[in-house]
DNA sequence: ACTCGAATCTAGCACCGCTAGACATCCGAG
DNA sequence: CTCGGATGTCTAGCGGTGCTAGATTCGAGT
Protein backbone atom coordinates (compact mmCIF):
# COMPACT_ATOMS: atom_id res chain seq x y z
CA UNK A 1 0.00 0.00 0.00
CA UNK A 2 1.60 2.95 -1.04
CA UNK A 3 -1.21 5.26 -1.39
CA UNK A 4 -1.06 5.77 2.60
CA UNK A 5 2.44 6.31 2.73
CA UNK A 6 1.99 8.78 0.01
CA UNK A 7 -0.44 11.20 1.00
CA UNK A 8 1.19 10.89 4.72
CA UNK A 9 4.28 12.15 3.25
CA UNK A 10 3.01 14.84 1.04
CA UNK A 11 0.84 15.73 4.13
CA UNK A 12 3.84 16.33 6.08
CA UNK A 13 5.80 18.35 2.67
CA UNK A 14 2.63 20.93 2.76
CA UNK A 15 3.53 21.22 7.15
CA UNK A 16 6.89 21.68 6.26
CA UNK A 17 6.37 24.39 4.04
CA UNK A 18 3.62 25.86 5.96
CA UNK A 19 6.30 26.14 9.22
CA UNK A 20 8.51 27.91 6.73
CA UNK A 21 5.52 30.06 5.49
CA UNK A 22 4.63 30.70 8.83
CA UNK A 23 8.08 31.67 9.97
CA UNK A 24 8.85 34.14 6.80
CA UNK A 25 5.21 35.72 7.58
CA UNK A 26 5.72 36.46 11.38
CA UNK A 27 9.60 37.48 10.57
CA UNK A 28 8.33 40.39 8.33
CA UNK A 29 5.61 41.46 10.37
CA UNK A 30 6.91 41.61 13.58
CA UNK A 31 10.59 41.17 13.04
CA UNK A 32 13.38 37.81 13.98
CA UNK A 33 12.94 38.64 17.63
CA UNK A 34 9.14 37.59 17.82
CA UNK A 35 9.94 34.48 15.82
CA UNK A 36 9.85 31.87 18.80
CA UNK A 37 9.53 28.47 18.51
CA UNK A 38 6.26 28.61 20.65
CA UNK A 39 4.52 31.65 18.86
CA UNK A 40 5.28 29.64 15.45
CA UNK A 41 4.03 26.48 16.90
CA UNK A 42 0.72 28.50 18.00
CA UNK A 43 0.93 29.81 14.16
CA UNK A 44 1.03 26.98 12.95
CA UNK A 45 -1.42 25.28 14.94
CA UNK A 46 0.60 22.31 16.50
CA UNK A 47 3.11 22.27 19.58
CA UNK A 48 6.75 23.20 19.71
CA UNK A 49 8.11 19.25 18.92
CA UNK A 50 6.71 19.12 15.68
CA UNK A 51 9.02 21.97 14.95
CA UNK A 52 11.83 19.82 15.68
CA UNK A 53 10.48 16.86 13.52
CA UNK A 54 10.51 18.90 10.58
CA UNK A 55 13.64 20.93 11.09
CA UNK A 56 17.02 20.31 13.35
CA UNK A 57 16.08 23.39 15.22
CA UNK A 58 15.48 27.27 14.86
CA UNK A 59 18.37 28.02 12.97
CA UNK A 60 17.17 24.90 10.58
CA UNK A 61 13.82 27.01 10.23
CA UNK A 62 15.40 30.47 9.12
CA UNK A 63 18.27 28.71 6.84
CA UNK A 64 15.11 27.30 5.05
CA UNK A 65 13.31 30.27 5.07
CA UNK A 66 16.77 32.28 3.78
CA UNK A 67 17.41 29.74 0.68
CA UNK A 68 13.65 30.46 -0.80
CA UNK A 69 14.16 34.06 -0.32
CA UNK A 70 17.51 33.76 -2.59
CA UNK A 71 14.96 32.05 -4.98
CA UNK A 72 12.52 35.20 -4.84
CA UNK A 73 15.04 37.52 -5.39
CA UNK A 74 16.97 35.81 -8.26
CA UNK A 75 13.08 35.59 -9.72
CA UNK A 76 12.72 39.31 -8.88
CA UNK A 77 16.20 40.35 -10.59
CA UNK A 78 15.43 38.09 -13.48
CA UNK A 79 12.15 39.75 -13.85
CA UNK A 80 14.06 43.35 -14.00
CA UNK A 81 14.40 44.84 -17.28
CA UNK A 82 15.80 48.21 -18.38
CA UNK A 83 13.84 51.11 -18.93
CA UNK A 84 14.29 53.08 -21.16
CA UNK A 85 18.07 54.63 -22.00
CA UNK A 86 18.62 52.39 -18.42
CA UNK A 87 21.22 50.47 -18.11
CA UNK A 88 20.83 46.30 -17.09
CA UNK A 89 23.43 47.17 -14.43
CA UNK A 90 20.84 49.74 -12.92
CA UNK A 91 17.89 47.38 -13.34
CA UNK A 92 19.10 45.00 -11.76
CA UNK A 93 21.18 46.83 -8.80
CA UNK A 94 17.43 48.69 -8.58
CA UNK A 95 15.54 45.29 -8.35
CA UNK A 96 18.50 44.29 -5.47
CA UNK A 97 17.57 47.67 -3.40
CA UNK A 98 14.39 47.26 -4.04
CA UNK A 99 14.18 43.66 -3.00
CA UNK A 100 16.30 44.75 0.73
CA UNK A 101 14.32 47.82 1.09
CA UNK A 102 10.79 45.56 1.43
CA UNK A 103 11.47 42.89 2.48
CA UNK A 104 13.96 43.13 5.36
CA UNK A 105 13.43 40.72 7.73
CA UNK A 106 14.17 38.02 4.61
CA UNK A 107 17.16 40.08 3.61
CA UNK A 108 18.37 39.63 7.08
CA UNK A 109 18.22 35.92 7.11
CA UNK A 110 19.19 36.02 3.70
CA UNK A 111 22.41 38.00 3.86
CA UNK A 112 23.45 39.32 7.14
CA UNK A 113 22.36 36.62 10.27
CA UNK A 114 25.30 34.70 9.87
CA UNK A 115 22.81 31.38 9.09
CA UNK A 116 25.72 29.47 7.89
CA UNK A 117 24.08 28.68 4.24
CA UNK A 118 27.23 26.90 2.45
CA UNK A 119 28.98 28.99 0.39
CA UNK A 120 32.32 27.51 0.00
CA UNK A 121 33.49 24.17 -1.89
CA UNK A 122 30.25 22.87 -0.22
CA UNK A 123 26.89 22.23 -2.07
CA UNK A 124 25.87 25.13 -2.48
CA UNK A 125 21.93 26.25 -2.56
CA UNK A 126 20.29 26.55 -6.38
CA UNK A 127 18.65 29.50 -5.18
CA UNK A 128 21.46 31.19 -4.20
CA UNK A 129 23.73 30.14 -7.42
CA UNK A 130 20.60 31.64 -9.46
CA UNK A 131 20.81 34.94 -7.39
CA UNK A 132 24.49 35.26 -8.10
CA UNK A 133 23.90 34.03 -11.59
CA UNK A 134 21.35 37.24 -12.04
CA UNK A 135 24.30 39.29 -10.55
CA UNK A 136 26.57 38.43 -13.12
CA UNK A 137 24.51 38.59 -16.07
CA UNK A 138 23.69 42.53 -15.24
CA UNK A 139 27.80 42.82 -15.17
CA UNK A 140 28.84 41.29 -17.88
CA UNK A 141 27.60 44.08 -20.33
CA UNK A 142 30.62 46.38 -18.43
CA UNK A 143 32.98 44.10 -17.52
CA UNK A 144 35.25 44.77 -20.57
CA UNK A 145 38.91 43.65 -19.50
CA UNK A 146 38.01 42.74 -16.17
CA UNK A 147 37.16 39.50 -14.04
CA UNK A 148 33.69 39.16 -14.81
CA UNK A 149 32.82 37.01 -10.91
CA UNK A 150 35.93 39.17 -9.35
CA UNK A 151 33.83 42.85 -10.39
CA UNK A 152 30.46 40.94 -9.77
CA UNK A 153 31.37 39.95 -6.37
CA UNK A 154 32.53 43.69 -5.90
CA UNK A 155 29.11 44.74 -7.26
CA UNK A 156 27.40 42.78 -4.72
CA UNK A 157 29.50 44.07 -2.08
CA UNK A 158 28.45 47.91 -2.87
CA UNK A 159 24.66 46.63 -2.88
CA UNK A 160 24.39 44.91 0.08
CA UNK A 161 26.88 47.38 1.64
CA UNK A 162 24.00 49.93 0.59
CA UNK A 163 21.43 48.03 1.53
CA UNK A 164 22.51 47.27 5.03
CA UNK A 165 23.92 51.21 5.71
CA UNK A 166 20.52 52.19 4.47
CA UNK A 167 18.72 50.05 6.64
CA UNK A 168 20.73 50.82 10.10
CA UNK A 169 19.59 54.56 8.92
CA UNK A 170 23.66 55.17 8.62
CA UNK A 171 23.28 56.83 4.97
CA UNK A 172 21.26 59.84 4.29
CA UNK A 173 17.94 58.60 3.03
CA UNK A 174 17.47 61.60 0.48
CA UNK A 175 20.71 61.25 -1.59
CA UNK A 176 19.62 57.51 -2.12
CA UNK A 177 19.81 57.80 -6.14
CA UNK A 178 22.60 59.95 -6.25
CA UNK A 179 24.37 56.92 -4.12
CA UNK A 180 23.23 54.40 -6.63
CA UNK A 181 24.02 56.53 -9.47
CA UNK A 182 28.04 57.45 -8.46
CA UNK A 183 28.58 53.79 -7.92
CA UNK A 184 26.76 52.36 -11.39
CA UNK A 185 28.73 55.33 -12.92
CA UNK A 186 32.33 54.25 -10.94
CA UNK A 187 31.47 50.46 -11.66
CA UNK A 188 30.73 50.86 -15.20
CA UNK A 189 34.28 51.67 -15.92
CA UNK A 190 36.11 54.65 -18.27
CA UNK B 1 34.38 67.50 52.27
CA UNK B 2 34.64 66.81 48.21
CA UNK B 3 37.28 64.16 48.25
CA UNK B 4 35.33 60.90 49.21
CA UNK B 5 32.29 62.16 46.75
CA UNK B 6 35.53 62.09 44.08
CA UNK B 7 36.64 59.23 44.99
CA UNK B 8 33.26 57.25 44.83
CA UNK B 9 32.78 59.11 41.16
CA UNK B 10 35.98 58.03 40.32
CA UNK B 11 35.56 54.37 41.24
CA UNK B 12 32.81 54.26 39.70
CA UNK B 13 34.01 55.40 36.24
CA UNK B 14 36.47 53.02 36.76
CA UNK B 15 33.95 49.84 36.98
CA UNK B 16 31.89 51.55 34.18
CA UNK B 17 35.01 51.11 31.92
CA UNK B 18 35.84 47.99 33.32
CA UNK B 19 32.20 46.76 32.50
CA UNK B 20 32.58 47.89 28.84
CA UNK B 21 36.20 46.23 28.31
CA UNK B 22 34.75 42.94 29.84
CA UNK B 23 31.73 42.65 26.93
CA UNK B 24 34.59 43.81 24.68
CA UNK B 25 36.79 41.06 25.97
CA UNK B 26 34.16 38.27 26.30
CA UNK B 27 32.77 39.17 22.79
CA UNK B 28 35.88 39.18 20.92
CA UNK B 29 36.68 35.61 22.85
CA UNK B 30 33.54 33.84 21.87
CA UNK B 31 31.15 35.66 20.46
CA UNK B 32 28.12 38.41 20.78
CA UNK B 33 26.21 35.55 21.88
CA UNK B 34 28.58 34.45 24.53
CA UNK B 35 27.82 37.78 26.11
CA UNK B 36 25.22 37.82 28.94
CA UNK B 37 24.38 39.62 31.43
CA UNK B 38 25.68 36.49 34.06
CA UNK B 39 29.07 35.70 32.88
CA UNK B 40 29.71 39.34 32.39
CA UNK B 41 28.50 40.04 35.94
CA UNK B 42 30.86 37.04 36.85
CA UNK B 43 33.66 38.77 34.87
CA UNK B 44 33.60 41.54 36.82
CA UNK B 45 33.21 40.01 40.17
CA UNK B 46 29.96 41.42 40.60
CA UNK B 47 26.31 40.70 40.75
CA UNK B 48 24.32 41.19 37.76
CA UNK B 49 22.16 44.38 39.26
CA UNK B 50 25.52 46.21 39.17
CA UNK B 51 25.83 46.27 35.46
CA UNK B 52 21.93 47.62 35.44
CA UNK B 53 23.23 50.75 38.24
CA UNK B 54 25.41 51.74 35.22
CA UNK B 55 23.45 51.19 32.12
CA UNK B 56 20.19 50.87 31.38
CA UNK B 57 20.17 47.20 29.93
CA UNK B 58 22.44 44.95 27.67
CA UNK B 59 21.88 47.07 24.43
CA UNK B 60 23.15 50.30 26.47
CA UNK B 61 26.51 48.16 27.02
CA UNK B 62 26.63 47.17 23.58
CA UNK B 63 26.31 50.64 22.47
CA UNK B 64 29.25 51.52 24.74
CA UNK B 65 31.30 49.13 23.38
CA UNK B 66 30.58 50.01 20.13
CA UNK B 67 30.89 53.81 20.15
CA UNK B 68 34.22 53.45 21.52
CA UNK B 69 35.31 51.26 18.87
CA UNK B 70 34.64 53.59 16.63
CA UNK B 71 37.35 55.29 18.29
CA UNK B 72 39.49 52.86 17.77
CA UNK B 73 38.80 52.47 13.80
CA UNK B 74 38.94 56.42 13.51
CA UNK B 75 42.62 56.12 15.22
CA UNK B 76 43.54 53.28 12.71
CA UNK B 77 42.76 55.11 9.56
CA UNK B 78 44.12 58.42 10.99
CA UNK B 79 47.09 56.39 11.77
CA UNK B 80 47.58 54.55 8.31
CA UNK B 81 49.49 56.27 5.80
CA UNK B 82 50.00 55.19 1.88
CA UNK B 83 53.39 53.04 1.58
CA UNK B 84 55.38 53.67 -1.59
CA UNK B 85 53.46 54.04 -4.41
CA UNK B 86 49.76 53.56 -2.64
CA UNK B 87 47.20 55.80 -2.89
CA UNK B 88 45.51 57.32 0.16
CA UNK B 89 42.04 55.54 -0.45
CA UNK B 90 43.75 52.38 -0.47
CA UNK B 91 45.53 52.80 2.59
CA UNK B 92 42.37 53.69 3.98
CA UNK B 93 40.38 51.10 2.44
CA UNK B 94 43.43 48.36 4.03
CA UNK B 95 43.13 49.54 7.24
CA UNK B 96 39.28 49.72 7.25
CA UNK B 97 39.34 46.15 6.31
CA UNK B 98 41.92 44.92 8.40
CA UNK B 99 40.40 46.48 11.68
CA UNK B 100 36.83 44.54 10.24
CA UNK B 101 38.92 41.11 9.98
CA UNK B 102 40.79 41.08 13.16
CA UNK B 103 37.71 42.72 15.15
CA UNK B 104 35.01 40.60 14.03
CA UNK B 105 32.80 41.34 17.15
CA UNK B 106 33.47 45.07 17.49
CA UNK B 107 32.86 45.33 13.85
CA UNK B 108 29.65 43.67 14.58
CA UNK B 109 28.63 45.67 17.30
CA UNK B 110 29.44 48.79 15.67
CA UNK B 111 27.99 48.04 12.12
CA UNK B 112 25.81 45.35 11.93
CA UNK B 113 23.62 44.62 14.91
CA UNK B 114 21.16 47.18 14.99
CA UNK B 115 22.26 49.27 18.32
CA UNK B 116 20.71 52.37 17.23
CA UNK B 117 23.19 54.50 17.35
CA UNK B 118 21.86 57.85 16.92
CA UNK B 119 23.19 58.24 13.24
CA UNK B 120 20.52 61.05 11.87
CA UNK B 121 19.63 64.50 13.19
CA UNK B 122 20.47 63.52 16.70
CA UNK B 123 23.67 64.27 18.42
CA UNK B 124 26.07 61.81 16.73
CA UNK B 125 28.84 60.16 18.97
CA UNK B 126 31.85 62.22 18.26
CA UNK B 127 34.01 58.77 17.82
CA UNK B 128 31.76 57.90 14.73
CA UNK B 129 32.17 61.56 13.47
CA UNK B 130 36.05 60.91 13.33
CA UNK B 131 35.64 57.54 11.84
CA UNK B 132 33.27 58.73 9.36
CA UNK B 133 35.92 61.73 8.74
CA UNK B 134 38.69 59.88 8.31
CA UNK B 135 36.83 58.29 4.98
CA UNK B 136 36.10 61.33 3.99
CA UNK B 137 39.60 62.18 3.67
CA UNK B 138 40.71 59.56 2.65
CA UNK B 139 37.83 59.82 -0.58
CA UNK B 140 38.58 63.98 -1.14
CA UNK B 141 42.17 63.69 -3.17
CA UNK B 142 39.97 61.31 -5.93
CA UNK B 143 36.38 62.87 -5.72
CA UNK B 144 37.08 65.12 -8.56
CA UNK B 145 33.91 66.85 -9.57
CA UNK B 146 31.95 64.68 -7.51
CA UNK B 147 29.87 65.24 -4.43
CA UNK B 148 32.36 64.49 -1.60
CA UNK B 149 29.95 63.31 1.13
CA UNK B 150 28.17 60.78 -1.39
CA UNK B 151 30.96 59.39 -2.76
CA UNK B 152 32.40 58.91 0.63
CA UNK B 153 28.56 56.81 1.76
CA UNK B 154 29.32 54.76 -1.56
CA UNK B 155 33.04 53.98 -0.82
CA UNK B 156 31.99 53.66 2.77
CA UNK B 157 28.88 51.13 1.38
CA UNK B 158 31.56 49.26 -0.71
CA UNK B 159 33.72 48.95 2.29
CA UNK B 160 31.05 47.48 4.53
CA UNK B 161 29.76 44.69 1.87
CA UNK B 162 32.95 43.67 1.53
CA UNK B 163 34.00 43.18 5.23
CA UNK B 164 30.54 41.36 6.15
CA UNK B 165 29.84 39.30 2.87
CA UNK B 166 33.99 37.82 3.76
CA UNK B 167 33.03 37.65 7.15
CA UNK B 168 30.21 35.53 5.97
CA UNK B 169 32.12 33.62 3.83
CA UNK B 170 30.10 34.71 1.05
CA UNK B 171 33.52 35.91 -0.74
CA UNK B 172 36.25 34.15 -2.25
CA UNK B 173 38.88 34.65 0.10
CA UNK B 174 41.52 34.36 -2.08
CA UNK B 175 41.05 36.81 -4.60
CA UNK B 176 40.60 38.87 -1.76
CA UNK B 177 43.48 41.86 -3.10
CA UNK B 178 41.77 41.86 -6.69
CA UNK B 179 38.25 42.92 -5.59
CA UNK B 180 40.09 45.55 -3.18
CA UNK B 181 41.73 47.15 -6.42
CA UNK B 182 38.78 46.26 -8.99
CA UNK B 183 36.87 48.46 -6.55
CA UNK B 184 39.35 51.51 -5.81
CA UNK B 185 40.68 51.98 -9.86
CA UNK B 186 36.36 52.06 -10.15
CA UNK B 187 36.17 54.58 -7.52
CA UNK B 188 39.14 56.69 -8.49
CA UNK B 189 37.30 57.63 -11.34
CA UNK B 190 38.26 58.14 -15.00
C1' DA C 1 -11.88 -5.86 17.82
C1' DC C 2 -7.46 -5.51 19.30
C1' DT C 3 -2.67 -4.68 19.29
C1' DC C 4 1.23 -2.18 18.38
C1' DG C 5 3.88 1.40 16.28
C1' DA C 6 3.92 6.06 14.84
C1' DA C 7 2.60 10.66 15.62
C1' DT C 8 1.77 14.22 18.88
C1' DC C 9 1.51 16.61 23.18
C1' DT C 10 2.44 17.86 28.13
C1' DA C 11 5.69 19.17 31.18
C1' DG C 12 10.04 20.38 32.23
C1' DC C 13 15.25 21.65 31.82
C1' DA C 14 18.75 25.18 31.73
C1' DC C 15 19.37 29.43 30.26
C1' DC C 16 18.15 34.44 29.03
C1' DG C 17 17.32 39.82 30.36
C1' DC C 18 15.78 42.19 34.04
C1' DT C 19 14.18 43.78 38.86
C1' DA C 20 11.95 44.01 43.69
C1' DG C 21 13.09 43.75 48.13
C1' DA C 22 16.33 42.17 51.74
C1' DC C 23 20.74 43.08 53.46
C1' DA C 24 25.19 45.23 54.48
C1' DT C 25 28.09 49.09 54.76
C1' DC C 26 29.66 53.46 55.66
C1' DC C 27 28.93 58.66 56.55
C1' DG C 28 27.82 62.39 59.52
C1' DA C 29 25.14 64.24 63.46
C1' DG C 30 24.45 64.15 68.34
C1' DC D 1 31.27 56.65 70.58
C1' DT D 2 26.93 55.64 69.16
C1' DC D 3 23.44 55.36 66.13
C1' DG D 4 20.00 56.82 62.21
C1' DG D 5 19.80 56.99 57.58
C1' DA D 6 21.39 56.92 53.03
C1' DT D 7 23.98 54.40 49.80
C1' DG D 8 25.41 50.50 47.67
C1' DT D 9 25.14 45.49 46.81
C1' DC D 10 23.20 41.00 46.74
C1' DT D 11 19.76 37.13 46.81
C1' DA D 12 15.97 35.40 44.78
C1' DG D 13 12.63 35.40 41.47
C1' DC D 14 9.60 36.68 37.16
C1' DG D 15 8.41 35.73 32.57
C1' DG D 16 10.58 34.57 28.57
C1' DT D 17 13.83 31.60 25.38
C1' DG D 18 15.40 27.03 22.60
C1' DC D 19 14.97 22.43 23.11
C1' DT D 20 13.61 17.47 24.66
C1' DA D 21 12.23 13.20 27.55
C1' DG D 22 8.44 10.65 28.59
C1' DA D 23 3.45 10.12 28.57
C1' DT D 24 -0.42 9.86 25.67
C1' DT D 25 -3.31 9.57 21.82
C1' DC D 26 -4.39 7.92 17.41
C1' DG D 27 -4.85 4.94 13.45
C1' DA D 28 -3.53 0.94 10.45
C1' DG D 29 -3.09 -4.11 9.83
C1' DT D 30 -4.25 -8.61 11.45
Amino acid sequence: MVTIQNRRERERAERHQLIIDAARELAEAEGWEAVTTRRLAEKVEYSQPVLYSHFKGKDAIVRAVAIQGCGELARLMRKARPEQGESRLKAAAEAYLEFAAKRPALYDAMFVQQVDIPFGTDEVPQELRDAFGELVAAVGPVAGERDLETLTEVFWSSLHGIATLTHGHRLRPDHHEARLDLMLSALQGP
